[in-house]
DNA sequence: GCTATTAGTTTCCTTGAGGAAACCGGTTTC
DNA sequence: GAAACCGGTTTCCTCAAGGAAACTAATAGC
């Protein structure tokens, strides 16, 4: 009676073909295999911590990534190293010390994680403006 | 006896200064602040969904989100429509319908979504070639 | 011998994210 | 009156994320 009601509607708004769908489709898979990567309370401050203030030991880490504690960063620098996006290097110094560096790959990130900063930095500034 | 070994090494490298190490802490905080947003394994499938399909109804994204259940699909859109990043609108159809949309803030996470989505696209690539 | 450093690991615990299935109220169709 | 569609909510469950604290092993300084 009423077609606008459309039950089984297209998923695809009007003027979307089927292959733009499956394009649409692949990237939201896309967006997930990112997410699951960088998922998790600390990977994304880890990885901005190395970006932005260059290479680093376990200690140094420990401080700067603010409420991590050892487990933790032990781990989710084991995730990272897996995923070659960074590599951990054990120096022969006398309290032995081990360094944590961005590979090139890793790099590649720069521009993900630069987004999202400034975005999380206007966020801020919507916020304080009273915004919400 | 070895300076080489700086027990107490400065966190910032070489050749910053205080007023930089707080500039990357700021960083690393607003990359936190994100995360914290998009956080979870369906918020950014279902921001991708409504940027690249356009507005959809509840059972659309049921449908259109791989694996999602209602509860989720529900306390997840409740999550995304109080950040103010969507909409929601109940219409006066017969089986009432529910129309949610991306708001224009929500549409300024759109350079962050391409970001994440592209260099996902690529990761799948390198990894494709035998990389990983 | 005592303490401190570095870089973790291990154990135990809590919380919350997420999932399956049933249920609900309203409406339409047959 | 039964079945189906819409947009959820409720209940119950499990598993993984995350955290605190103790512990290890090697070395160095006092």
């Amino acid at each position: 009676m009423n077609d606008v009601l459309s039950p089984v509607r297209e998923i695809a708004p009007a003027g979307h073909t089927e292959s733009d769908c499956r394009e649409q489709n692949h990237k939201i898979l896309a967006a997930r295999d990112v997410m699951e990567i960088l998922s998790g309370k600390w990977k994304i401050q880890i990885i901005a911590a190395l970006m932005f203030k260059g290479n680093m030991r376990f200690m140094d880490l420990l401080r700067t990534v603010d409420g991590i504690g050892a487990k933790m960063l032990s781990k989710e620098l084991q995730d990272l190293e897996a995923n070659r996006l960074i590599t951990r290097t054990v120096l022969p110094t006398k309290p032995i010390t081990v360094d944590y560096a961005i590979t090139p790959y890793g790099k590649t990130l720069r521009s993900v994680i630069n987004t999202i900063v400034n975005w999380g930095i206007n966020h801020r500034k919507t916020i304080m403006r009273g915004g919400d």
